[in-house]
RNA sequence: GGCGCAUUCGUCUAGGGGUUAGGACACAGCCCUCUCAAGGCUGGUGCACGGGUUCGAAUCCCGUAUGCGCUGCCA
């Protein structure tokens, strides 16, 4: 039987990263087992049912590179894939409930009455549980349906994931409670339930159930900052499962072969946004110049930076990219690159242009890099320590006031990487009108 | 309240009867170094508590505590 998992969020305007990992488990599992990853929308209320809400979701998975091989957008064999779409299906299904006797109702809203005995649930990752469901008092009856006529969750999630033929049913652990309903309901229509597997939940800085309201809730948050797809997986990822050989940064790909939702542990796991920054990092050390540059691309566009060309771009962002933490980050590291119009701060020009001698060293610097004719980073390089051991002073003195002259800063990139970009007569140029500020 | 799940450094985790309890983030110091990063080295902090079982328990069992979840005509 080919694997069949699904994410079905409901669309309330935004995707809560607990979502997004959930939806990456179950894709993880799906193409780990050439199955099929299946999206379906749980707009039961209203309300929620917008476009925009559901974009938020696509663009979301998208972003995280994961694909669905059926959905709203897509289609598939057991569409529609919109509860608020699938109304005739659920009241099919009614019918059956109804004919078998498992209904009742109550005050105009429609019951299901449980068999009221021990439901066991073998949880792939929870191991097995039983539920005594004898006590009516601490196990009520569900409601399926409204007096309005509109469906409740826990029905319509099991019509949907039997119609849609799911064999994983891969969800947070918040949902494991209601397992057992759930298993009540599958049997009361015949069916047998697939396999579940609850994982642990992720919660906030105050060991709460991470909402809403909480910095970092949303993957939207992460594709705005300026985090990597690739940092933002692996480490939702990593929030209970290990690769178990102490590696942490993981490319997708690796994540694939080794992935293994059995491991997955029980813990609840709090969000820590350090380490999802320091892996950021990580991956933008390791990823290609080219994948950079088509992430940081829009984050400079933005911006409005006036690099001109492509090819520029790209030579500015590769000196920049071994330094950069977050791609939203990158406009302010390469700015000064493209244009001249930079403020200097002026605890660096204190710091380096101020100090004694530092006119004289710039200038005896000027002069070297003047008789540079094939410029490059290693022949700049080449100037200024021998210009330095001319002076009898150490690289830094020449170093430091050359960096702020031509950068209005003390920390950026490698120098002779920006004397590089720069090219020689924007460089000396600079070199030229930082002399007023240094000292004698 | 009832039911379910969990409990290893501050955080994420490895380890599932005998380990100097390992790694990572963060933090501190040092090295490297043109800055900032990266990298390297070093350091401190941890098996919730109480009982068992056992020659031996972080590991197995039972309790307690704490946390989280469910207990909706929310999903």
């Amino acid at each position: 039987m080919t694997v069949r998992t699904r994410f079905a969020p409901s669309p309330t305007g935004y995707l809560h990263v607990g979502g997004a990992r959930t939806a990456l488990f179950n894709w993880l599992y799906a193409r780990q087992h050439g199955g099929t990853f299946i999206l379906r929308i749980e707009d039961t209320d209203e309300k929620r049912n917008t476009e925009e809400a559901r974009q938020v979701i696509y663009d979301g998975l998208n972003w995280l590179g994961l694909d669905w091989d059926e959905g709203p957008d897509k289609g598939g064999p057991f569409g529609p894939y919109q509860q608020s779409e699938r109304s005739d299906i659920y009241a099919k299904h009614l019918a059956v409930l109804e004919a078998g006797g498992h209904l009742y109702e109550d005050n105009g809203a429609i019951r299901f009455r449980s068999p009221r005995k021990t439901v066991v649930v073998e949880d792939l990752i929870c191991g097995r549980i039983e539920f005594d469901m004898s006590n009516p008092a601490t196990h009520p009856d569900m409601t399926i349906r409204r007096p309005d006529g509109s469906w409740i969750f826990h029905f319509v999630n099991v019509v949907d994931d039997i119609e849609m033929k799911l064999t994983h049913v891969i969800r947070g652990e918040d949902h494991l409670s209601n397992t057992p309903k759930h298993i009540e309901l599958y049997n009361a229509l015949g069916v047998t339930p697939p396999k579940f597997a609850h994982i642990p939940l992720i919660l906030n800085t105050e060991g709460k159930k991470l909402s809403k309201r909480d910095g970092g809730s949303s993957i939207t948050f992460f594709m705005d900052g300026g985090y990597t797809p690739e940092a933002v997986a692996n480490y939702l990822c990593l929030l209970g499962w290990s690769p178990g050989d102490n590696r942490e940064r993981l490319t997708m790909a690796e994540i694939l072969s080794l992935f293994d939702l059995a491991k997955v542990n029980r813990r609840n796991a709090i969000f820590d946004l350090d380490k999802c920054f320091w892996l950021n990092g990580q991956h933008i050390l390791a990823m290609s110049l080219a994948r950079f540059a088509e992430l940081a691309k829009p984050f400079v566009d933005k911006a409005g930076i006036a690099y001109g060309t492509d090819e520029a771009l790209i030579q500015a962002l590769a000196i920049v990219k071994a330094k950069v933490k977050h791609l939203s980050d990158v406009p302010d590291w390469i700015a000064f690159l493209f244009s001249d119009e930079f403020s200097f701060d002026p605890e660096a020009v204190e710091k380096s242009l101020k100090k004694p001698g530092a006119l004289g060293r710039l200038k005896a610097l000027e002069a070297s890099l003047l008789t540079v004719s094939d410029w490059t980073h290693v022949t700049v390089e080449a100037a200024l320590k021998e210009t330095a051991l001319a002076l009898g002073v150490k690289t830094g003195e020449l170093v430091h006031p050359a960096r702020v002259a031509v950068s209005g800063r003390s920390v950026g990139p490698g120098l002779y990487e920006i004397f590089e970009v720069l090219g020689k007569d924007r460089t000396l140029a600079r070199f030229e009108r930082a002399r007023s500020l240094a000292a004698e």
